[in-house]
Order: structure tokens, then sequence, then C-alpha cells
DNA sequence: GCCTGCTTTTACACTTTCTTAACGCGCTTA
DNA sequence: TAAGCGCGTTAAGAAAGTGTAAAAGCAGGC
């Protein structure tokens, strides 16, 4: 059985996900305040976490990233219409994907599904982008079958990358994941990376472009 | 190149989705029938697999479940019925996205595309007006799925004007959400954006109005 | 201590983007 | 008709961002 953490402070909608969520089997805890929500999640180990981002006190994005420090639990936020700026915020800050309120609650445990899903797979698989294979298990990578030397930090850069394969990655993605709660700006240091990354991949693998003024692509080929 | 999987008991549905996929350079095999098709999935391995939803003997829900006991392949759901309940089914039961019949083979193309590379990335937080879609999370912009480039003040310009599609923007809302804080009256500037914009947009997308002395307006076609 | 490998900083040439300025066009108004 | 205004368009210099190499910090192991 799978547990799931709400943190929400209106009471009817906890009640209303509760209900939604232990008819379909879920074990549900629940939290008002952004604070406690993130106790519980220490002490109850959820599988799955659903947020909703306007929370009095600590912002819901504030719980995220102190969530995300130690955790890698999936999670579904919770929004109110027109708010895709936070929206786009609560998503490079490692959720997971969205629902806007209202919502159906067909769509919400379709959502739940999904987000469970490809955590899941996302732990056991390898990511495959041409020649290139990273294999997350071990952190280990390979082009071409040949084992490619990466230091810790280029991996996570070229994970986040391949993550996202064929698509922009923003500046502030790759710091955000690759140099999480680091306080000083590396954005420099990234160019360097960067640039290391390509000599290693060099002209076998897939290409590193410089969306200027945006961040990085990795070339998937089709 | 990529190989499809058609799954559908219609020959003349079969017909014609080869066709539209062999013409997108698709490798295509097809199955008239569920314990077929799933044969045909372990023996091909297909990258994306069409699945109808009325098939006879096997239901497709229950070809699909079956299928994701042991493959993660892209499945995109062809029906002719259009109701939430089975929609969900197939989304609950792992299926990446749905098109009702009739469709339009951009339509069906353009899906195809997005469920072969959703398959690591994330959901993303996207403005669509017709055939021009911004995805404000990577930074992307797309005019009938084909990637537009534009420069991060270009991309900035057009998010405000998607934002208000079919409204009035003024030049004072564009200049304080593109150029926050800034002193200057660049709305000189701004035509030249415009320019830039218009050009890159062409024909195809949704057209710039400008409204003298007020401002500018996307127009939503619909 | 000293070495070694990784990360960050620094510096500068180079590319892309932004801003500025100029000019032509059409519309309104005197 | 001519002057004024706002807009579209183009070109060129200014500014910002990027690629690259080399050197300077910073750990952990010997």
């Amino acid at each position: 059985m799978s547990k799931a953490l709400i943190i929400d402070d209106e009471q009817q909608m906890r009640r209303l996900l509760r209900m939604v969520l232990e008819s379909r089997g879920y074990e549900v805890c629940e939290a008002a305040e952004g604070q406690l929500g993130l106790q519980e999640a220490a002490f109850h180990r959820p599988d799955v976490v659903l947020l909703d981002l306007g929370l009095p006190g600590m912002n819901g994005i504030e719980v995220l990233k102190r969530l995300r420090e130690w955790s890698d639990v999936p999670v579904l936020i919770l929004s109110v219409r027109d708010q895709e700026t936070i929206k786009v915020e609560a998503l490079e800050n490692g959720a997971d994907d969205y629902v806007t309120k209202p919502f159906g609650t067909a769509e919400l445990l379709a959502r739940l599904t999904v987000i469970q899903r490809r955590r899941f797979t996302r732990q056991s698989a390898e990511i495959i982008v041409g020649p290139l294979k990273l294999d997350l298990l071990h952190h280990e990578a390979s082009l071409d079958e040949v084992p490619l030397k990466l230091t810790p930090t280029e991996f996570a850069l070229l994970k986040v990358l391949a993550e996202h394969a064929g698509r922009i990655v923003t500046q502030n993605q790759i710091m955000k994941q690759v140099w999480a709660g680091q306080t000083s700006d590396p954005s420099e240091g990234l160019r360097v990376h960067i640039n290391h990354l390509r000599k290693k991949i060099g002209e076998a693998g897939p290409r590193i472009v410089n969306e200027p003024g945006i961040g990085y692509r990795l070339e998937d080929g089709s």
C-alpha cells in the first residue's frame, strides 16, 4: 500500500483529498502548515506528496526546496489558476507534476499514478541518447559501449541534460539541480564544465548546443 | 529510425496509419488483434505503439495492461469514444496520450513526437495560442510543433502577448514586464523586437496587431 | 608534509543579442 | 499641401553572453 502526504492549509481540501486517496487504497497523513509537513514527511516517509503552493507561513516553494534537500519522493503540486510563474518555479525546483484547482478526482489519480510509476522506472532505468548511455544506478556513462570517465559534477550535469534530451534546460534549472543549495553562483564555472563534457563526448556523441541567454540543449538526433 | 506498432482491427485504419507513419520515416508493423499485438511488441520492440481501444476479442485496456507488465514503450491510444472514464482508465493503465477518431494526421504526428520525448521529461507549464506554443519551463517556443528560435527578449515579449492573447497589451505593460525596473524608455526598441517576432512567426502563426497609440495584441484566431 | 584529481576562478577572444539612430510610409490635423 | 505623429524597417555600434585555456584553490590519500 502506498502512503500519501497532504500539505494544504484548507481543511476542506484536505478532507476531499483524503477521501479520494483512501478510496483508492492510499494510507493518508496530513499537515496544515509547511513546517509540520516537512516533519511529517521525515517521520512517515510517504511514497508521494501532494503540496499546495498557497500555504500561509512558509511558502510552498520553500517547503519543496527543503524537502528536496534530503528526499526524492514524487511531489504533485496543487495550485490555483493564474500562477504560471510559480508553477514554473515549482517544476524547476524538483516538483514532478501539477494540477490546477479545481481539478477532477480522476485526473488527480491518473497523474499520481504516472509520477509514481515514472519515479520508479527512473531509478532502475538508464538514460539513452543515441550512442550515449547513462547508468544512473552505478553512476557510469558510456559512449558506444566505451566507458566515459566523468567527474561527479560532469555526470550530474550530463544527467540533467540527458533527462531532457532534445529540449532546452535553462541555466536556472542546471544550477538548481547540479549545485543545489549552494550559496555562491558558479554560473561562471558552468561554462567550464560544459567545455569539459564536450571534449569528453567528442564527435561521436550527441552535441551540447548552447541557446544564448537561456541555457543548453543535448541534441537527440531525431 | 523509429519503429511503430499499430494495433487496430480495421484494415482501413491500419492502411491510413501506415501511410502517415511511413511518410514520416517510421518503420511500421501491424497487428489486427490484441494477442497478436502483444506478440509483435515482444518481437519487434517498437519505439511507440498506437493502440485502438475498440478491439474485438481482448479489450484494448487489457492489451495495455499486459504490455505494461514488461514494457515501458510510449503508447498512444486511438478511440472513437470520447468518454472521460475511458480516457482516464487508459491513462491510469500507463497510456501516454490519447487521440479521438477521427483525427488529423498533423495532430497524430505531433502527439507521437511528444510522447516519444516525454519518457524522461517532466510535465511542462505551457501557454497555447492556436498553433503557437510557449513552454515556460524550457523557454522554448514552437509553431505547429516546429521549434521557433527566439532570443530571451523576444521570448519574454511573446510571453506577455500570449498571456493576454486576443486582448490589447499596452506599451506600459510590456515595458514593465519585459524591461522590469528600467528607467529609460526603450519604446523605440520595442518596435524592433516586435518586428523580429513578426518575421519569425510568419504567416503560419497568430498575428501581432498594432493598436496605434495604445499597444499590441496577439490575435488568437478562434 | 606532498601528491593527485576535481572544482572554481581568472582572463581574453569571439559570438550573439540588445540598443540606438536614421529614414520612409501612411495617417491625421492644421 | 505641409507638418506632425506613430509605426515598420534596416543597419551599425554597444552590451551581454559564450568558448577556451591556464592557473589557483581544495579536498582526500599516501
